[in-house]
DNA sequence: CAGAGATTGAACGCACCGTCCAACCATAGA
DNA sequence: TCTATGGTTGGACGGTGCGTTCAATCTCTG
């Protein structure tokens, strides 16, 4: 980043004051966060260029938390099925743990995929894992041919939207009953299993 | 609405003008909506009490034009496949006729769907409909049994992401085309064909 | 033609951002 | 111990865009 370099202490109390409850970029007024954080006002603009700058720094701390956590959970896998369902899992894990961060980054693309650094760990953290599985997937013959684009940003979607409303409208994710479901989906899809049978029905 | 009703004069040019090439909120300055629509900025504030409520105006209008769209094209087929691929296609359509709001409101879900209308037309416009094919196919076993509010959701967020990014990434939708992978991929999900198959290779 | 309501220009106050600066503090080296 | 360097902070300021207000038209309708 063109910013100066962020200590760790500036860094951790960051992560805790500076998404609590927002649901906007507005939400988030550098006064809250300096009262939040115990940084003062000054002090924040010393090592940010502004409020964008702050919060590119803390959605993109996020996402390299994430693009970690992804990498070691898909190493934990063999077969196509396996590591989707450890990516998919993985990433519902990180919104259920950054529930702040992640509503503020998912429910303001516009505003954060602005920001060069946040789009390139978008794609870095929820993108890439799941396109390169497919790619994989695909040659090995474990998965139907597909555009792997569509696929990839399909997958993504379902993830973000679903973590997402769960986040919204239960306040917390119950990570592993709907990762298993979401990845039923993602893998079989929603038709009746075995078009034969189906159609022999009376 | 709170609001005086809106004549069909300023709609219509509210609509040209209001959502151009935005992708913030802070993008849509109200002396630009009135230079760009031809409506003094008196006259929009004498109609709408903010500009939140002129861009819900703007937005919630799409949503109902889109919600009728898909109601239409739902109705064209019979069987589950067939009504979900309308549906899928419909808003695919939709997004690509409307780009400037359609940007402009899946890129601010925070902001967007803080206002009532919106969030509640976004339901009747893109849950709704594919709530209840999934609710009947699983009755009449075209589908496998599954939890609705999931699927919907993942079906909401894939189609969601798919269209923004080609919006984003190529400047339009390639409606047939993507809705058609796209309907595969919810259908039957990215496994290869066939499971025993799968399982046999050596 | 009078009154009601629509329409508009212009000026204002407000909130929050980002900038600036002077003062202070900590510490590494002389 | 002294001092220079750089981190740290409070406080004041200007700018931008929103929303409000009001008086001055304009346009119907009865």
């Amino acid at each position: 980043m063109s910013t100066r370099p962020v200590p760790e202490r500036l860094a951790t109390q960051l992560a805790s004051g500076a998404s609590g409850f927002a649901v906007t970029f507005d939400d988030v007024r550098m006064e809250d966060v300096a009262v939040a954080s115990g940084i003062p006002r000054a002090t924040l603009y010393y090592y940010f260029a502004g409020k964008e700058e702050l919060l590119a720094f803390v959605l993109r701390t996020m996402l390299d938390d994430l693009e970690a956590s992804v990498a070691i959970a898909q190493g934990r896998a063999r077969d196509a099925r396996g590591r989707l369902a450890a990516v998919v899992r993985a990433q519902l894990a990180h919104l259920a743990a950054n529930p702040g961060a992640s509503r503020l980054l998912l429910l303001n693309l516009g505003r954060a995929g602005r920001i060069g650094a946040i789009a390139a760990g978008i794609d870095a953290a929820f993108h890439a894992p799941v396109r390169q599985i497919l790619i994989q997937g695909i040659e090995a013959g474990d998965l139907v041919a597909l555009d792997v684009e569509v696929a990839t940003t399909a997958v993504y979607g379902s993830v973000v939207a679903v973590g997402l409303q769960a986040l919204l409208s239960r306040g917390g994710i119950d990570v592993d009953a709907t990762a298993e479901r979401l990845i039923a989906l993602l893998w079989s899809g929603i038709a009746a299993p075995g078009p034969e049978a189906r159609r022999a029905r009376p």
